[in-house]
DNA sequence: ACGATGACGCACA
DNA sequence: GTGTGCGCCATCG
């Protein structure tokens, strides 16, 4: 064959990258999710912290950065933050309730959403 | 190669 | 509810 040699599995996370961008910008607007979710969304459910390293990598308006939050629908940042401020800011625009802390009160997540929408709800 | 780091998550005290 | 420990994975010094 002409290449005997195989490259290594170097595409599975540059893929995985590329798939977990498109997870996020498929949040729609007014909903959320979380790092677990998006990682799971793609199919590799241990991977919440690639998730956040595409997020730090990612341009600010290359991805809905403000709609992924940590576990338990909480802002990730801390508190003093600059991205805690902008974060909670946005959020709260596209109509959340989030408290001083970072927590989201009843939030809209899209997975629920995502379920609700394929499971007959009527 | 190795230890430290990070926009994480979960269990436990 | 807070603090700590461990697992998990890619990146960096």
């Amino acid at each position: 064959m002409a290449t005997p040699r195989k490259k290594a599995v170097q595409p599975t996370i540059a893929a995985a990258k590329v798939a977990i961008r498109e997870a996020i910008r498929g949040i729609p607007r007014g909903a959320i999710a979380t790092y677990g979710e998006i990682a799971a969304r793609v199919g590799l459910p241990k991977y919440a912290r690639l998730v956040a390293r595409v997020l730090s990598q990612s341009g600010a308006d290359d991805v809905p950065w403000h709609r992924v939050v940590r576990a338990g629908d909480r802002i990730a940042f801390p508190r003093n933050s600059d991205g805690f401020v902008r974060q909670r800011a946005r959020l709260q625009s596209e109509g959340h309730t989030v408290s001083a802390n970072g927590q989201i009160v009843a939030a809209r997540r899209a997975s629920d959403l995502d379920q609700q929408l394929w499971g007959n709800y009527f």
